[in-house]
DNA sequence: TATTGTTATACTCTATAACTATA
DNA sequence: TATAGTTATAGAGTATAACAATA
């Protein structure tokens, strides 16, 4: 285990990251509500609309057990913003996907995610770059999955 | 408004937060989960290790209706971690704090938080220092409130 | 036999509205 | 009348366990 940390210089950036974690999370939300979509089924409705994706591999990507997918799915089915498709490879597998109105949906989400203007609107170009580095050495440069939200 | 900042290097930076926020949550409520604490519960025992607060306070920390305050705090002094006392100043305002048993825990949950090691581990101590101003400058310095918690 | 998705169940968190006891 | 806390209610997310269809 790493050596304990806990001078005043690292105690503060700790909370500044806490003061940034629920900052973003507040506008994801918020983001979310706007679309009458609860944070859950944005993420959800985010991934699909890269590309479809079985139900399983969503339960994993949200870190969350398969069976609350299915009723996450079911709620953006009946809004008529995801549908299921059978797996011609499995017919086991069923694949959610985005409909034309869901990815609009989600295109429109991701535009009226404040955090990318507001909060670092206030950096210079140099800042962002320095800022974009400590924060890649911070999480190890390990980019394999990528998280799907907050 | 801002100007949209669409280009890939704030692009990059808003998705390494989306990260760092993403591993921010799983730890949070890992360490929660240790001690057998739901997150909401994590954050209220928090906040009233620091001192007794009365409910409606406890609300407007989390952000949440009063209503579901009282629910959490019953579970939490269910578990004998938290107390309701009356506030001699106003008799319709209860407060509620932290046992001996609930600060103690409290503090090992502090303690378990990998997130102030692990992360910020990989950076010197000049990179720590720059990271921090970069985050204020980020969060346009205006400490009036701090929060709660993820 | 193992895997995929679903259902059933129970618990927690959440907001809304109505209630009580104080102020 | 206004405020603090609670209760009642309903909806959503979560984990667990059991199930049908398919591999």
């Amino acid at each position: 285990m790493a050596a304990q940390r806990t001078d005043p210089l690292t105690l503060e950036v700790v909370e500044l990251i806490g003061t940034v974690v629920a900052r973003y999370h507040a506008e994801y939300e918020q983001a979310a509500a706007e679309h009458a979509l609860t944070g859950a089924q944005a993420r959800v409705l985010g991934l699909l609309s890269m590309e479809p994706t079985p139900m399983r591999r969503i339960a994993q990507k949200l870190r969350c057990e398969p069976s609350n997918v299915t009723g996450i799915v079911d709620r953006l089915e009946a809004r008529g913003l995801v549908e299921r498709r059978p797996d011609p490879a499995d017919r086991r597998v069923k694949l959610a996907a985005a409909t034309q109105e869901g990815r609009s949906t989600a295109r429109r989400l991701r535009e009226s995610l404040e955090f990318a203007r507001e909060p670092l609107a206030q950096l210079t170009e140099v800042e962002r770059t320095v800022l974009r580095d400590l924060l890649r050495r911070m999480l190890g440069e390990d980019p394999a999955e990528p998280s799907p939200g907050p």
